[in-house]
DNA sequence: CTGAAAGCGCTTACAG
DNA sequence: CTGAAAGCGCTTACAG
């Protein structure tokens, strides 16, 4: 079945019937009407590999997600597709390792497939500032910030993770906490840990305190296991600790279990703040206190301005999108603890 | 930069060239040697849509998850994504709501895109029973059986939920359980909660027990939201239970936090078995007792199933793969309580 | 408003 | 082993 039949069924010819198919305004509306109840009645569906070939249009939306465990992205995955496909576009995502060029795999992508646009789910900037000049189709990124970059097709929005972080190491500071070690990521300066230890950073030294990278950071891939295994480590190596503040939910949780398996409870001896504010957060023993990333506003946001970007070929934005410190149930409220342990230790 | 670029670079025609691209036998080393060469210094990638619309081929493979936030499914589709690729075949991947009707959608992919086959990660029976027939590609069904059906092009690989929710019953009896409930799924005969109540009900009677549906079941969507909504009116109706069964991992950790809430402990109060073996069931504070079903088993098989579908057009299979009951912390051991509550109560 | 025709970038009999 | 040519199913100037 193809728009030749139609042509045939409906007693109109092929370019009219093509016309029909793609809302073109100078039909007439005896054509339209024709035509689009013999295209119903037989059910016929245009094939897509012609007509992009003809439209040498790039086919669908490609989404890059970096991590599949990941369940921040997998949440903002879901809104997005949502979001893309009842603007009737297409989507498909493709999974990447956490640690993965995201921007070669893109590349790559584009040339087998051709998608209109790109969003990606997380991003390396050193990739982007590596090889992202190749990629020549509107893209946007979330829960980073691109805005350094200054790529002409190249959007995003993002979390102020500095802002954040210093929140919650200010809210762990009010609580009485003093040691606070932290766990995930590593110390690139492209990732969002880095912004993240910047916040702890900038808010230690705000309450005249410095932090000792080297024995208080233990960085970790965003996933259980790593997060316990991180806890483990650090926790042997710094057994005074009143506070952990990991830089992501899931890490969080498996800092948790390892918190117990070394025998101390959760908020009693160590208080635990998360990042992420995925749903799990609010299911743990006890409730993660955490940084919740406003994942609808992130998809809005993102879907939104990718469109206009192939369609009107609009400038690029970077936008913050607010975040909420969610008092959980995993920190402890130090009593008088302040004028003993003023400063580091 | 199109093949005929290439042909052009390279001093051989159009043909040489494309059948060098496509590996034809019939090429002279020479030729084969020159073009690959002018091909890989130019990057050069052929156009998928010209390609696809003269084979007439179905340009990749389409996974069809589920429910975005099923990690089950996350586990196997990061596996699926990279033993696919590895084969040099693309792949995309499109998520549903977890009620959604996967086949209307497999077929409405099947229009616009024209994959060369569908991997249903989860997958009601009667959607299939419905609209399968329309769907003329190899397909491959995960963590349900479609054997009942018989389609030709239907092949599937599943856990034996019957098989091993008996044994979980089995378990938790030989721990002196007798006033177990269950929540999870739904009663549809065409899910695999379905097939998972059966095996509760076998391993009762087994006992010389029944399993009072209307009073120890309660159904709920497969999220940590649900489960935990689900516990709690189960909870509210029989305050009895000394074990709970959640037909998922996503259920039971939600259903950990409700009996908490309830203040009741796991297991002390109360002991919870899960299934799937997710990752995030052994981080969990107790960690769960569950059924581990093989995602690696799953993933490869079904891959390579689909492969040889697409390829050789072979015969359907219907399989089971192995699957193991991890002993948690989430159940206790009953002293004494058999005899004086033997039966049902 | 509509039709006839060119052409998108490729593959594959058909000849040689 | 290789080239010339037809054609996959569509879109879109171009004429009318």
């Amino acid at each position: 079945m193809t728009i030749k039949d139609i042509a045939k069924l409906s007693g109109y010819s092929l370019g009219t019937v093509s016309r029909v198919l793609n809302n073109h305004p100078d039909v007439s509306k005896a054509a339209r009407e024709r035509i689009l109840s013999v295209v119903k009645e037989v059910g016929f569906e245009p094939n897509s590999n012609a007509r992009h070939l003809k439209m040498r249009q790039r086919s669908a939306i490609a989404i890059l997600v970096k991590g599949s465990q990941n369940m921040l992205f997998s949440d903002i995955l879901e809104r997005i597709q949502k979001k893309i496909t009842a603007c009737g576009e297409e989507v498909f995502a493709d999974y990447l390792d956490e640690d993965a060029d995201e921007v070669s795999h893109a590349i790559q992508i584009y040339r087998q497939r051709r998608p209109r646009g790109f969003i990606f789910l997380g991003g390396d900037l050193e990739y982007f500032r590596k090889s992202f000049g190749e990629l020549h189709v509107p893209c946007v990124l979330l829960t980073n910030s691109g805005e350094e970059l200054k790529y002409v097709n190249l959007s995003s929005f993002s979390t102020d993770d500095t802002e954040a972080s210093e929140q919650v190491i200010d809210y762990l500071y009010s609580c009485g906490h003093r040691r606070i070690g932290v766990i995930g990521g590593n110390l690139s300066v492209d990732q969002i840990s880095f912004r993240r230890l910047l916040g702890v950073k900038r808010s230690l030294e705000k309450h005249g305190m410095t932090f000792d990278r080297a024995e208080r950071y233990e960085p970790c891939r965003y996933s259980l296991g790593e997060g316990y295994e991180a806890t483990r480590r650090l926790l042997g190596r710094c057994r005074d600790l009143s506070a952990i503040f990991a830089l992501g939910d899931v890490i969080a949780i498996g800092a948790m279990r390892a918190i117990y398996d070394e025998g101390l409870s959760v908020p009693g001896d160590i208080s635990l703040v998360g990042y992420d504010g995925i749903a799990l957060s609010q299911y743990s023993m006890p409730r993660l206190t955490t940084i919740r990333q406003d994942t609808e506003q992130l998809a809005e946001l993102g879907v939104k301005k990718l469109l206009e970007s192939i369609n009107y070929n609009v400038d690029p934005v970077h936008e913050r999108v607010a975040f909420e410190l969610i008092k959980g149930e995993s920190v402890k409220r130090m009593e008088e603890d302040d004028g003993i342990t003023g400063g580091k230790l």
